[in-house]
DNA sequence: CTGAAAGCGCTTACAG
DNA sequence: CTGAAAGCGCTTACAG
């Protein structure tokens, strides 16, 4: 274990001067910062080691720890922090972006190794909070500022969703989400709807962006069905695609015969239902591995950020019909 | 925020003294490990506070994050420490009681002010673990070691649901488990079947424990229906008792026709299923909270350690039939 | 913007 | 078993 002496004298500089530079307070110059990060870095150096400050953790923050698909990544972050002799510091923004920086404000606090954040939209969230320890985004598309990302092609499978809804006969394709500043994920999914409705020559019809966080069981459709009479709806994720089903079923219409209905994530309770639902899968809990190790290696070794795409997969189930059969 | 050296002045000894106790090295009289103690939970006392260790943490133990159940505490539990100003470390133990030592130790690694745990067996759980923060079980009932806890009867629970069960008509009746040894949750959700079944003149089932952490789309219960012909299954959780339904629904058995299906915890995912789950609803989120608001008001207004129970509620829902009623 | 130095909180041989 | 004191790691006015 390294001490602050060790990094400054590898940096070349004074104790006084490594120690500002590494808590972000004290004018230092850009030079110096990236100096004493990199011998920092080169060292794996953590603040006051010798005072039992304990093992380094690391701060994760997802939307809702509710939400099956978040838990599933914050559950492989957990496990693979753990096997490397990290803890997990976690935070929730609830799909709001005040949340949302109030949240890594108290992740910062503890002074983590680094942190891991699925935000609600990368290219504005966090615009305040100046210096942040090493950092991977999760789930989110890379930006200029956060250059380490761990994702799949929203907009893929949007696109890919929607063709395969088109294939099989259907037109009025309704995309139901929630609030889409709340999540980039579900914007660049019903992206790439837009773009599978375009290239087939069809009337896109606009999102129906819902407040769903506590009430997905008192989802009420009624309105949005009569007025847009769709024969598909598409739900922005798996959770609010079961959420669909059940308001449907409420309102006595039976999936896939009246209505046919898909989502996104392939969360396993989808599998449970009567019908299994037809979902594009994102291996969310091997996301949540990669980008754990990604972050470990960027703050123990050093390591360039880098931008990490997996695959996903479409899985069709009982949930969508084919209108081109006849029944 | 209190130095050691008021610590020290409190209980009437050196700085050197109070360190000695605080880190369970050197020698140091019982007296004085008491006084100490005292002085130190007197004044919310914590390690190095001005080194920039930030805020305080509370660990939280739970068995696994990717079940909705402790998904639902554990976010409770944030949003209370959140409002407290405190962060949140997590750890699971997978059912696993090896783990569990492991991430217990791993948490108290970061000097928590707290604990928040929900144990495979609170009476055997952590009997090595010498010294722990102000703790409150969670789930788990309170034993003389842990005298806080957070629980619901879930014997009474158990009994009901079977009496419920036993009302339509129902007499072969299948308690389906993960291994008992790694929740006492289920094992007294089992025992209040069997009291109910007791009482009723009933010959109980021998329960059947299954290992379902990672497979529960690819449950097989063929053998088990064969050999027990039960007419209705009881899942030790809601999220087993939708595997269950899945796994008779692929052996192209009807719910509730041909064989009935109950659980316990109140998912709201059972309530999206095209028949209704029966269940015993457990206020996850409520206790959640109520752990975390007992667990800070312990440790930071030396309350006394409390037990609460907070009440269940049966849920009557489309899975299970009434034998009684002529079809 | 930077460093020498004072000082804080803590730990730990050393002496008793 | 206990304390005085040395010393470590770190932060932070202060001077330049």
């Amino acid at each position: 274990m390294s001490t602050l002496q060790q990094v400054a004298f590898r940096a070349g500089c004074s104790v006084a001067t490594a120690s500002r530079v590494l808590n972000r307070n004290g004018p230092v110059s850009d030079e110096m910062v990236r100096r004493v990060r990199r011998a920092a870095a080169e060292l794996g150096y953590r603040v006051g080691y010798r005072n039992g400050n304990g093992r380094p953790a690391i701060g994760v923050l997802i939307p809702s720890i509710t939400n099956p698909v978040f838990a599933a990544s914050l559950s492989s972050i957990q496990n693979r922090a753990l096997h490397a002799g990290h803890s997990v510091l976690i935070a929730q923004s609830n799909y709001d972006p005040a949340q949302e920086a109030d949240a890594v404000a108290s992740l910062l606090q503890q002074q983590p190794t680094g942190l891991i954040l699925t935000v609600c939209d990368p290219e504005r969230s966090l615009a305040l909070s100046s210096a942040l320890p090493p950092t991977v985004l999760l789930g989110n598309l890379p930006t200029t500022r956060f250059t380490a990302a761990v994702a799949t092609d929203n907009f893929g499978a949007g696109r890919d969703l929607t063709d395969h809804l088109l294939l099989r006969g259907h037109r009025r394709i309704l995309f139901i989400s929630g609030h889409f500043a709340a999540s980039d994920r579900a914007k660049l999914r019903y992206l790439g709807y837009l773009k599978a409705m375009e290239a087939a020559g069809q009337q896109p019809l606009e999102a129906l962006e819902i407040s769903f966080i506590s009430s997905l069981d008192q989802l009420d459709l009624s309105d949005a069905i009569a007025r847009l009479s769709p024969t598909a709806i598409i739900g922005s994720n798996d959770l609010l695609a079961l959420g669909v089903m059940g308001a449907l079923r409420r309102q006595g219409l039976s999936i896939p015969r009246d209505i046919s209905v898909a989502g996104f994530d392939g969360i396993s309770l989808g599998l449970l239902t009567e019908v299994s639902l037809t979902t594009v899968e994102i291996p969310d809990g091997t996301m949540g591995g990669a980008a754990a190790s990604l972050l470990l290696d960027m703050a123990e070794n050093a390591a360039p950020p880098r931008h990490l795409t997996l695959p996903y997969r479409l899985r069709p189930g009982g949930t969508v019909r084919d209108l081109s059969i006849q029944s």
